[in-house]
DNA sequence: ACCTGAACACCGTTCAAGT
DNA sequence: ACCTGAACACCGTTCAAGT
């Protein structure tokens, strides 16, 4: 009824930096810094705005509202991840290269993880980024539809890796957690399911998780990939 | 230096549901609806105190907070997913039906989506049906932490699709915007990458979304579980 | 044992007013 | 053109007080 139209900032001109008072590009700097420093919920217009000895609604002379600011932040996100330019039958080199990125830069922002999929990913940096990669399934002999659908694969798999992982993470990080309180937890919750538990001692996961992690990351990536390869035989 | 502990709503005994009045399960079915009927942000303490003619603070009776809330509702969504039984040799059926379901039962609550790796999953039905997930991938030949990482493997694809459809859907309905301008909004911002364009373009994808997305989904979960099976053949 | 209302410390956003 | 403070309508949570 209402017909609100769609919007996002990187429809809208942004103002022009004239005067060297605020920018677009100092407000997403500062943002970027208190979202590392302080995570999701420790960006707020009020702190921002005190960040940059502003007041706090300043802030909507540059930014329509917080939504636009995640837009900008979430782009620059994309900003920092490499995708290697695709070569003739190189194609899994792009494609693993960008997963190994894509996860190290949520890994290194863990709030944007909260963003991946609540954001739309319209900006400058992250269709230069998805461009790249659909040429390079594309090079791979990949046709029509299914170039998407390679490209929405390989992005599933990350995000859906990533994101539990930065969860974990952010758990233990509440305060100095202690893993082994965790681990008691999780073992109690467990306690019925005898095969998890078992799985659970015998590993070395709780000892060593990022190595675990990774390996885990690697093993499903090449699974991906390798599903992907035979969808282009056939 | 807090030292503040990991806790979960799963780790203590529920208070006993006594009199007729309040009891977890009543406020558990009444926040699920109320997600359901406003989304993530439209829960609120205060709201569903009202919806239960209850003063706001009541509901900390029942629930140290609303994460705690929270696990309840999400451990309430796991257990609306089905996982076949897994059987000697099918285990592409437990695996198919099971990412089918979560990825349906997720539209169908698109608030889950949002909670997915925000919440730990301790509860008894996400136990439950990992643990059956597992047992499957153990039947199927797996050995040691190749079972967790093919769960992983599996449930981070399913996520990772998911999730982002969610957005997409939630962005389209923001109050009826309809999808024509958000189709000029893409082309607008996708203006510089002629590949993408050109996609777009040819793409029935704009006019019939459910449908290619539904495909979209099978043909990545489909290099996935090819994926798994080669690592298994190894 | 269970529920309440007042209070605290926050939010995002609007808007009339300033320079 | 840019910035401000006051104000509005919300939050989650604590706590002393009620029954």
């Amino acid at each position: 009824m209402t017909g609100k139209q769609f919007s996002s900032v990187w429809l809208r001109e942004p103002r022009p930096a004239r005067s060297p008072g605020r920018s677009r590009e100092e407000i997403v700097r500062a943002a970027v810094e208190l979202l590392d420093a302080e995570g999701l919920d420790g960006l707020s217009m009020r702190k921002l705005g005190a960040k940059l000895d502003a007041g706090a609604t300043s802030l909507y002379w540059y930014v329509a509202n917080k939504h636009e600011l995640l837009e900008l932040v979430y782009d620059e996100i994309w900003g920092e991840m490499t995708v290697p330019e695709p070569r003739d039958g190189r194609w899994h080199e792009t494609a693993r290269g960008f997963a190994h990125s894509m996860r190290q830069v949520v890994l290194r922002h863990p709030w944007a993880a909260r963003l991946i999929g609540r954001i739309p990913a319209l900006g400058p940096n992250a269709l230069g980024s998805s461009a790249r990669l659909a040429r390079a399934f594309k090079i791979a002999g990949f046709r029509g539809l299914e170039i998407d659908y390679a490209v929405s694969t390989l992005t599933a798999y990350v995000f859906g890796t990533v994101i539990p992982e930065v969860a974990y993470n952010e758990t233990m990080a509440e305060g100095a957690v202690d893993e082994q309180s965790v681990r008691e937890t999780v073992e109690r919750a467990v306690a019925d399911h005898p095969e998890i538990l078992e799985r659970l001692r015998e590993n070395a996961s709780f000892t060593d998780t990022e190595q675990v992690r990774e390996m885990m990351f690697s093993f499903g990536l090449a699974a991906v990939l390798d599903g992907l390869e035979a969808r282009l035989v056939t």
